[in-house]
RNA sequence: GUCCCCAUCGUCUAGAGGCCUAGGACACCGCCCUUUCACGGCGAUAACACGAGUUCGAAUCUCGUUGGGGACGCCA
């Protein structure tokens, strides 16, 4: 049997680090087993859903790269689908007009809930056998309610969690179809993930206590019940739950941020999941490793600091080439115009050992095209006076040395021998006359990295 | 309030009764390397929530307690 599993998000909002590790988990069952992965567009609630919450998750999707196979289904596409499946409900008696008004139910609720009970429906317009409905009242157009059994029980193998078991007299009689006649969310799931054919419904927690009522729907209809795995959710840096205050951002916000795919790929891989002792795995590793008996049942925080030790990993790892082409836009958008000397390649190539992000190796390349002049103090506080005739002695003679490090890095050690100083002396001040800071790669490499002449430039205007 | 779920170092986790005087990783601390800052190398500190039980033996199984989370919508 092909397995197939879906990612069903509301578009209500940006795709944020939540749902991409429920998206890639469901992604990566499918790609383990060769199956199909499924995207569909949860719409039904009108309000709530936009065209520009559907392109902000297809465009996190796409940056991630978890393609899918079939999809995006919407849902408002499939009301009629919906609508015929509610009508045989409604004449097979598995559902029910309720002609309750929100006012009602809302009241019934208060009064449940100060007497210390559930809040849920008491089942009065329910029909039972030998049963005497209430009148229908006018003015009033009816929900319809899906007849839950009474008794016993439903319960299912979770394949993260265990067995969870509900008592069927735990759970009302949920509304399927609105009074304007649109199917609601619990119905919808059920109906397409039995069109859909999934086997595998791989989501958030949250859904654990909509599952019993599913599965009691799909039965109903006497459709095959799915297995499912709930994820447990993912905390804040904070411990807090992920809110708009702290963390559940966008995952392109990591983009902008200057993260690599790769890395939040293998950083929400490994939360709530395990191979071992690996830390550090490729996508396609993954894949191959990726099962559901190793995800942990319990919530998992969010770790910044681990995200950026990875992030740091892929760049390290990273041809200059790729680092050169996602670096650009990003000095480009600081205002810089990237000249052809010195290379942006070997820029990175000197930078990204040291980098945690991409943002840090565009702030950089900064220095090397755009003219950048030390605080007058900073420079003070380096070139002390002693070490004032070494590097005029310097500035002479790097007019005729070959322009390469290790030229340039032999000369250095020259003339600080010469002149009796110790390295810091020279190559401090030297930094901060070139890139205005005091903290760069060896000083050498970066004086190498300069076209000459701008090197000469910077030396000059501090040494007259 | 009711129902459901969860509980190993600060954090992510390994662990499916003896391999555990509990392993790895991030962070933190120390040392080394060093031309600053990083990188890298080496090392240290650090956890089975609590209480009963089952068993020759429990981080692993059972029950309870405590603590945390989730759900109780004509939202998804």
């Amino acid at each position: 049997m092909t397995i197939r599993t879906r990612f069903a998000p509301s578009p209500t909002g940006y795709l944020h680090i939540g749902g991409a590790r429920t998206a890639l988990f469901s992604w990566a069952f499918a790609r383990k087993h060769h199956g199909i992965f499924i995207l569909r567009i949860e719409d039904t609630d009108v309000q709530r859903s936009t065209p520009q919450a559907v392109q902000a998750i297809l465009d996190g999707m796409a940056w991630l790269q978890l393609n899918y196979d079939e999809g995006p289904h919407y849902q408002m596409q499939r009301i009629g689908r919906y609508k015929e499946v509610i009508q045989h409900m409604l004449a097979q008696g598995l559902a029910y007009h309720c002609y309750t008004s929100p006012e009602e139910l809302e009241a019934l609720r208060e009064a449940q809930r100060t007497r210390g009970e559930k809040p849920r429906y008491d089942g009065r317009w329910r029909p039972e056998p030998g049963k005497v409905l209430p009148g229908i009242p006018a003015g009033i157009t009816p929900v319809v309610r899906f007849k839950n059994p009474a008794q016993g029980m439903v319960s299912w193998k979770d394949l993260v969690k265990g067995v969870v078991g509900f008592n069927n007299n735990e759970l009302d009689d949920l509304i399927i179809a609105r009074a304007d006649g649109t199917p609601t969310y619990n119905f919808c799931v059920v109906v397409d993930d039995w069109d859909m054919g999934i086997t595998h419904v791989i989501r958030g927690d949250d859904h654990v206590n909509n599952t019993p009522r599913q599965i009691n729907i799909l039965k109903a209809l006497g459709a095959t019940v799915p297995l499912y795995a709930h994820l447990s959710m993912i905390l804040g840096d904070d411990g807090q739950k992920l809110s708009k205050r702290h963390g559940a951002v966008s995952v392109m916000q990591y983009d902008e941020s200057g993260y690599l795919p790769e890395a939040i790929i293998n950083y929400l891989a490994r939360l709530g999941w395990s191979h071992g002792n690996e830390e550090i795995f490729s996508v396609e590793q993954f894949c191959t490793w990726f099962d559901l008996d190793h995800i942990t049942p319990s919530a998992a925080q969010f770790n910044t600091e681990k995200l950026n030790w990875l992030n740091q990993h892929y760049l390290k790892h990273s041809s200059n080439e790729r680092l050169a082409a996602l670096v650009l836009p990003r000095l480009q958008a600081r205002g810089v115009a990237v000249s052809a000397e010195p290379l942006l390649e070997s820029v990175m190539g000197l930078y990204k050992e040291r980098a945690v992000t991409l943002n840090d190796l565009a702030d950089a390349a900064v220095v090397f095209y755009a003219d950048v002049q030390p605080s007058r103090e900073l420079l003070e506080s380096q070139l002390s006076p002693e070490a004032l005739p070494a590097m005029q002695e310097l500035a002479q003679r790097l007019h005729g040395v070959a322009w390469d490090a290790a030229a340039i890095g032999a000369l250095i050690k020259e003339i600080v021998g010469k002149h009796g100083l110790k390295m810091p002396k020279l190559a401090m001040p030297l930094r901060v006359m070139l890139t205005g800071q005091t903290e760069t790669p060896s000083v050498n490499a970066v004086v190498a990295l300069f076209p000459r002449a701008t090197v000469l430039q910077r030396m000059a205007r501090h040494l007259t």
